[in-house]
DNA sequence: CGCGACGTTGATTTGCCTCAACGATTGTGG
DNA sequence: CCACAATCGTTGAGGCAAATCAACGTCGCG
């Protein structure tokens, strides 16, 4: 019951038994985060991975003009974690926070790496997530340089609006790379146009 | 020796004996592109996978305004690829031209498949190549965000000095997202301060 | 209640784009 | 090999999208 989104989720990806599925989610460690509460914070390193089962979180960082930089949101059924600090172990460069209570399963890196090896397949998962990680950054590449805010902007609210529905606009102008003050221009316009 | 990049390339994310490297190897096949030619247009299916053994490509795609935005450049010894038209079967969004002439080592949809299935660790490695690509899309996301088009210039110019001495500004400023007409003033402005 | 974070609005500035013109370089066909 | 075209890099004038700075009312929360 505690893993089933989980399991849904891997499923999607590879083809895998009910046993395989039951090892896979020993590994992973259930753990609560209250609203407003850092899973993450710049600086330390970044020992887990994360499955988000429940709630909302956002990844950014603080640049040296004290201007935050949302690079996403995690919902239900996203991934989390900061994968340079993760890989390289570095210190973070990243920031995780809850938006909500939340809940997520974490798994540590000496873990993940025993995991790979009990289940070989896990191997194609993470291979298969990560690629579509890629396509999904590259998209928003393109998306950042040929459309204007206003269009970034619909683009977004379009595309994840349950998300949307538990963000300031201050959280959806540092993921849009904009200031609030220009999101607040925009939706003004969006207003008196209709 | 036609191989020999691509397995120095492979042992530097993943433990392999010798014997995989060739098993390996013997699934690409090796074409050559002469300078100014496509390796992929446009709505054609990306069908390959490819290793550059030689020589310089872009990677680019062009918006509704006809603007060419650069993804990436790929030199001797990176990736190349459309990932969303190569694992979605999808219309590729994107063009890749050879800047001189090179030489790359391909390898098929199906044959990347069963590649998969006859040495695992492939698995691994592409997982592992996946992950640091993934962390190099989201600091490029975060530069694009937290510096100015000067900044960018330049820390591009640092950062890949052998690849910006084969390109235009043309194509340097499709990759920054600018102008090439603003790069010109960069440039300038960078002599009179100087 | 009072404080801090939020969203809004306006005035001003600025980074970058657009358009147009020009010489320099490269490439190409005769 | 040259003539011509095409592409390139440069420069300037003007314009626009978005940032900056500052002020204000609102709301949730301790």
């Amino acid at each position: 019951m505690p893993y089933d989104l989980l399991k849904e989720n891997i499923k999607k990806d590879v083809t895998v038994s009910e046993l395989q599925l039951d090892v896979i989610c020993n590994y992973f460690e259930p753990s609560s985060v209250s609203k407003n509460n850092m899973l993450l914070v710049q600086g330390q390193l970044c020992k887990f991975e994360g499955f988000v089962k429940n709630g909302c979180f956002r990844v950014y960082t603080i640049d040296k003009k004290g201007n935050e930089n949302t690079l996403y949101f995690a919902a239900k059924g996203w991934w989390l974690m900061d994968l340079d600090s993760f890989m390289n172990h570095a210190p973070s460069v990243l920031n995780i926070q809850a938006l909500e209570d939340s809940e997520v399963l974490l798994i540590s890196k000496t873990d993940k790496e025993l995991l790979y090896r009990e289940v070989p397949v896990v191997e194609r998962l993470f291979r298969i997530m990560s690629q579509k990680a890629i396509i999904a950054w590259q998209r928003r590449l393109v998306r950042n340089h040929c459309l204007t805010a206003k269009e970034r902007y619909e683009h977004f609210v379009n595309t994840y609006p349950s998300i949307v529905s538990k963000l300031t606009d201050r959280q959806i102008s540092s993921y849009l790379g904009i200031t609030h003050e220009f999101l607040s221009k925009i939706k003004r316009k969006q207003l008196t146009e209709k």
